[in-house]
DNA sequence: TTAAATGCAAAATATTTGCACGTTG
DNA sequence: CAACGTGCAAATATTTTGCATTTAA
């Protein structure tokens, strides 16, 4: 079973159809696995299939609510999305290209804080921004 | 020095003028320290000043080019704000009611993977979510 | 068949801009 | 006084909604 099946299976499991449109957002999204795309590429993205931009947002929504994407807010101040992918990672965010670089989810360091504060961790998210290879590569 | 003091030095130190609005919007701000506030809720605290939106939005962007205020997107996908705390700190964000818990930034776990992609880190970002003490309480 | 999704059009929000005037330093 | 910031009004841009129609399961 490949990724797209598994995005199916997992749309489905929450009631969601498959329609040709949810399809093409997605080939958008899994084209773009290493970057994140505005809402407005991604309606830019789509004008060539003649998509309605309301229907984008309805389908952004839904992917989110079914954990098919995931959002970040770039330093730039726009919300950005992208595929999730299963295995727990984090992301190194190029500054300069805009390329993403997943690392594993380490053990944490911040038990001792929950504790102090009787805080109950649901979720966490680490985000590294800086220059990548390449980008570091093209400064000469 | 106080925070107010120290702040106005940072926006003078890169050219901006401390006006009356500036002082609200800080005000504001420094007022929820604890929380973070979108530029929707912060408009709508304002209009008591009879301040202009279009005022408000390029405070916001001052405040934000100079590092005075932090940003981020919070779980229903709004962009949120708050002062900006010197100490190297993250974020516990309680999902029930907002509040902000700090804790002290701690040593990196991932500088593997930096090296392994040749990425040179900038900054970096950890936020919790979860629930915290007081909203754990309140289930009973 | 029928619940869900889409397209279209329109409304509601949010954000940005130009410019004349006011204010800060 | 000169540069910067503000208010106002208007332009853009973004996001949401209602409803008739289409479509996936």
């Amino acid at each position: 079973m490949n990724t797209k099946d598994t995005i199916y299976k997992q749309l489905r499991s929450k009631g969601q159809r498959i329609t040709k449109q949810k399809k093409l957002v997605l080939d958008i999204l899994l084209g773009n696995m290493n970057y994140m795309l505005s809402a407005s590429q991604i309606i830019e993205l789509m004008k060539s299939s003649k998509m309605d931009t309301a229907t984008v947002y309805r389908i952004l929504q839904a992917f989110s609510d079914t954990g098919v994407i995931e959002s970040l807010l770039s330093p730039d101040g726009v919300t950005k999305y992208k595929i999730c992918e299963h295995k727990p990672h984090h992301h190194m965010i190029c500054k300069y290209c805009g390329k993403i670089i997943n690392f594993p989810c380490a053990e944490r360091l911040w038990d001792k804080y929950l504790e102090e504060n009787n805080f109950t961790e649901e979720s966490h998210k680490i985000e590294i921004y800086g220059k990548c290879e390449e980008c570091s590569l093209n400064d000469d």
